[in-house]
DNA sequence: CGGCCAATTGATTAAACTCAATCTGCGTGG
DNA sequence: CCACGCAGATTGAGTTTAATCAATTGGCCG
C-alpha cells in the first residue's frame, strides 16, 4: 500500500455524489466532504489492506474501485461479506480496540482517502446534515447486509446471482458508474461463488443458465441486463433496503 | 465519580450492563442511561411490532426478552436477519424516512423502551462516552450479521447450530442472562431453520446430532452446553467478533 | 510460443430438501 | 379429572440442488 497526497480533484467525489442524490448538500457541506479527502492510499488489485484481527488506523473512503470484506475460515472457506463500491466508507464505526472483524481486499486497484477518527467527530459535531448522512450509510450497509443474509439463507443459485447483479447495478447507477443497463464487473466466477456461498463450478453455470433464459450477456469483465424486469421478478428484488425511499432519490432536508 | 463495572447493580438494565461490561461508565452516564428508558412499552409473543416498509417510531431498546429482525419474501419463505437479545436496539440508525428493512417480531413476550431521536442525539453531542458505546454496538451489530453471513454461505448444518448457540451463549454472558454452562432458548426449530437457513427437518436432524456427538442437551426452552471446547472447534468459533477485545488471545489466521 | 489464470464442461457424490406420517407435551373445556 | 386439540418435535423415504472431482479450453501477456 502505497500512500501518496494528492490536491483536490475539480469533480465531486464519489462519497458527495453518492448523498447528494439523496440530500441537498450545501457548497460548505460538499467542501468539507472534499476536504477530508486529501490524505489518500492507492491500493494495488489483489491487496489484503485490512486484515482480521488488526487495528484500523483510520477510516477509508472508497474513492474508485471495488473493496470486498471477507472472512477467511482456517480450511480455505472463504466468505464475502459484502463488497465496498465507490462512495463507500470501510471502518466508519469502530470497536474500542478499533479492531477489524474481517479483511478488506481490493477487487481492482482502488483509490481511498484515510479518515482521522477527528474529522469523523467533526462531522458528528458541526455538520448535522452530513452526520445525518453518515447514519443514512450506516443503516443502508447493514440492510445491504441483511438482503445478503437472505440471499445466502433462503435463496436459490440463480435468484442469488440475480439479485447481487441488481444490487450492484442499483448501487454504481447512485455514484454515477453504472452503463444504462450494464455495469462493468471486475469479480471472477471465485470471487461470486465466495459471495453467494456457491462453488465456483456452480457459479459458472448459474451465469450460463442466465445467459440462457436471456437475462444477461457477460464477458470478462462486463455484465449487460438484458431483461431487467425479468431478472427483478426471478431474484424477489425490492431496491427498498438500499435506499429507504421509494425508488425516487428527493432531497428531503434543506440548504442549512 | 466513576464506578467499577462489577458495582452496577443487579437492578440496572441490560443496556447498562452491556455498555458497563466494556466501557467503564460514571453514575452520571448510568443515571442518564436508566433515565431515557421510561417510555416502556410491552410486546407479546408473536407480535410483530415492525413491519418491512413501514415507518420507525423511535428507536427500541429491547431490556427483556428475544426479537427477531426477519425478512419474509413473498412465497413462505422467511429468513431471520439477526436476533436482538436484552441491551439490543432496534432502529438505532435509521434511513431519512425512518423506513423499516425488516419486520421485527418478538420471539417471547418482550419488554422495551422507546427511545425519541432527540435522546439519541443527546447522548452524541452531551455523552462522548455513551456515544462510544452506541458506536460500539452498531460495529458489534454489524459483525455479528457478518458472522451470520458466514454461517449461511460456507459452514455445514451442524457447524451454523453450535455456531449460533456459542454466539448467544457468549451475548447472553454479557448481559447476566447466560446459566454457567446452559441458556435459556425460547427458540422453536422453525425458528431456528429460518435463523440458520435450513429447512425444519433438517433443523431437527442438527439437534439431534449435536446431542449424539454429547456437545449439548436441549428440552423445550434450554439448551446446556456439554462441551463448550468441542462445540467451539467444531463451529469453528472466535467470539473476537462480539467484543473486540483482547479477553483471550485472538489467532489471526492466514491461509496460504 | 509458453505459461498461467480463469472459465467451462462432464461425471459422480453428498448434503439438505420435500413430502408424509406420527408422536408428544401441554393447555383447555366439559 | 380426562378427552381433545394443537403446535411443535420427530422419523422415514425418496428427491433435488449444489458440491466435488477431474479434465479441458480460452484468453491474455511477457
Amino acid at each position: 500500500m502505497e500512500i501518496k497526497n494528492e490536491s483536490l480533484h475539480s469533480e465531486a467525489s464519489a462519497i458527495s455524489r453518492k448523498l447528494g442524490g439523496l440530500i441537498l448538500l450545501s457548497a460548505t457541506e460538499v467542501e468539507f466532504l472534499e476536504s477530508i479527502q486529501n490524505n489518500r492510499v492507492r491500493i494495488e488489485k489483489g491487496d489484503t489492506f485490512v486484515q482480521e484481527g488488526s487495528e484500523f488506523l483510520a477510516t477509508f473512503i472508497i474513492r474508485s474501485g471495488w473493496v470486498a470484506r471477507e472472512r477467511n475460515i482456517g480450511d480455505g472457506r472463504r466468505q464475502i461479506i459484502s463488497l465496498a463500491l465507490p462512495g463507500d466508507f470501510i471502518g466508519l464505526h469502530v470497536n474500542f480496540k478499533r479492531q477489524a472483524a474481517y479483511d478488506a481486499k481490493a477487487m481492482t486497484d482502488v483509490e481511498a482517502a484515510l479518515i482521522e477518527p477527528s474529522r469523523v467527530l467533526e462531522i458528528h459535531q458541526q455538520y448535522p446534515v452530513l452526520a445525518s448522512g453518515l447514519s443514512w450509510s450506516t443503516v443502508r450497509e447493514y440492510n445491504i447486509l441483511g438482503e445478503q443474509a437472505v440471499r445466502l439463507g433462503r435463496k436459490s443459485a440463480t435468484e442469488r446471482l440475480s439479485h447481487l447483479i441488481l444490487e450492484l447495478y442499483h448501487r454504481l447507477d447512485l455514484v454515477g458508474l453504472a452503463g444504462p443497463e450494464s455495469i462493468t464487473f471486475p469479480l471472477t466466477q471465485d470471487d461470486v461463488a465466495d459471495a453467494l456461498g456457491l462453488s465456483s463450478v456452480h457459479a459458472n453455470r448459474t451465469f450460463k443458465e442466465l445467459k440462457k433464459r436471456g437475462l444477461i450477456e457477460y464477458s470478462r469483465d462486463d455484465i449487460e441486463l438484458i431483461d431487467i424486469e425479468k431478472l427483478k421478478s426471478l431474484a424477489g428484488f425490492n431496491p427498498a433496503f438500499l435506499s429507504g425511499f421509494d425508488n425516487e432519490p428527493q432531497p428531503v432536508v434543506k440548504v442549512g
